[in-house]
DNA sequence: CACCACGGACAATTATCTTTTCCAACGTGA
DNA sequence: TCACGTTGGAAAAGATAATTGTCCGTGGTG
């Protein structure tokens, strides 16, 4: 086998797509100034769908859009293009920008004030497959999305095969009818495994069946 | 029976509690170090009993712990001090300590090979209501926990006030009896409202419901 | 023996749809 | 400005259907 690489291909074909509706004037600068400081391809677009789909990095200017626009821009991302990572430019502080981090395709942002060598330096981290974050958006993302795990205490439920497949159906809002059919038993077997299960769960109906299994801390444990 | 001071009442509303069951001469010095560096009162404990209910920070030694102790005794923080920021100490690298991160109570983190002046920076942003958590660990933990939000495509929703309260409370699990007796209406207001509910989202039941609740982007603006 | 499937019988809860009551906003004419 | 109808939305209630939950069984299988 051969373990040579060729950076300069891989070089040429992915490249940074600056994605701007701003003047092609500056933007054109940008493009130019990441493309000499990383040694890398950096091209424009305005369209998505001039977009090409094989890129290392796609930078999205927040400036200038609207956040609807940027929003179900970002979404389009996320849905169409897979596997691509974007990063925020322009953001502005405290604004629905910072929401867009939510998007897990979204690796980066950069403030409308970030200082050149900033921005550098959180491209070339992007590059290599890391996060550019703000630590305050971090911190606010940790403190909002985290709880004290839930099942941790619970000792030593041990549910059965069946069990366990009915609850990860309840769990996305399946009837028993939906159950019985997608098991192929009847509906009276759905409810039997159902009875046992609130039983050794400790809970009152499927609701509270399902968000025990919602607040497990790892759902592929069950 | 030590030499572990008695804090006094004024002083123990801003002090630092080190609790750890390591050799007390290390531990005695480290606090001393602290207690110096930050001009504030630093105290060792053995037990979780001792430590007082009012302190500013809760430092915890991951040292010689075996971490199921150390869960549970991070478990007991957030469960019966209430309002207690904890940081941990001496925190192995790619260990499980780090994991007690996902306790809302603890807000930091430094590892068993930080620098002195690493920690004393740490602790003064702990103690400022910040956090102090080590940026992989964030990032691994944005990485986890993010998903594309999911009610963006909500167009327009416009639920009236009584329909919110009652999403709320089916969120987490209560019945149309509970509800009935929480909001003081009858059975049948509930039932009627949850009808409307299910039509105006677009779900089948209340499971379904309580699901399009709980995969909300932020609860807070329903 | 644990697990799984199935069934009956009944109770309890939930879902659907219609109707009624209440209230606040709006416009109009005197 | 003040009654007055009118309107529309929300809250509430009633009646009925559908689903779910409880508890008791019976076998079959590895």
């Amino acid at each position: 086998m051969s373990y040579i690489t060729e950076p300069e291909l891989k070089n040429s074909e992915q490249g940074i797509a600056l994605f701007s509706n701003n003047s092609s004037l500056q933007t054109g600068l940008l493009a130019k100034l990441i493309g000499e400081e990383l040694q890398i391809n950096c091209d424009v677009y305005r369209e998505i769908e001039e977009v090409p789909k094989e890129i290392s990095l796609l930078l999205v200017d927040c400036n200038g859009q609207n956040i609807e626009v940027l929003t179900s821009f970002i979404r389009d991302v996320h849905d169409k293009i897979d596997d691509v990572t974007a990063a925020l430019l322009n953001a502005e502080h405290d604004s629905d920008h910072e929401r867009l981090l939510d998007w897990p395709c979204v690796s980066g942002l950069f403030y409308v004030d970030t200082e050149q060598d900033q921005l550098i330096r959180g491209l070339h981290s992007l590059l290599d497959g890391d996060f550019w974050v703000p630590r305050r958006l971090l911190h606010r993302f940790l403190d909002k999305n985290r709880k004290a795990p839930s099942n941790f205490k619970r000792p030593n439920v041990k549910l059965t095969k069946r069990e366990r497949q009915i609850l990860k159906l309840i769990k996305d809002g399946a009837t028993n009818a939906d159950i019985s059919e997608a098991l192929s038993v009847s509906e009276h077997t759905v409810k039997s495994h159902l009875y046992n299960v609130y039983k050794k769960i400790g809970v009152r109906n499927r609701l509270e069946a399902s968000n025990w299994v919602r607040d497990m801390d790892d759902l592929d444990t069950l």
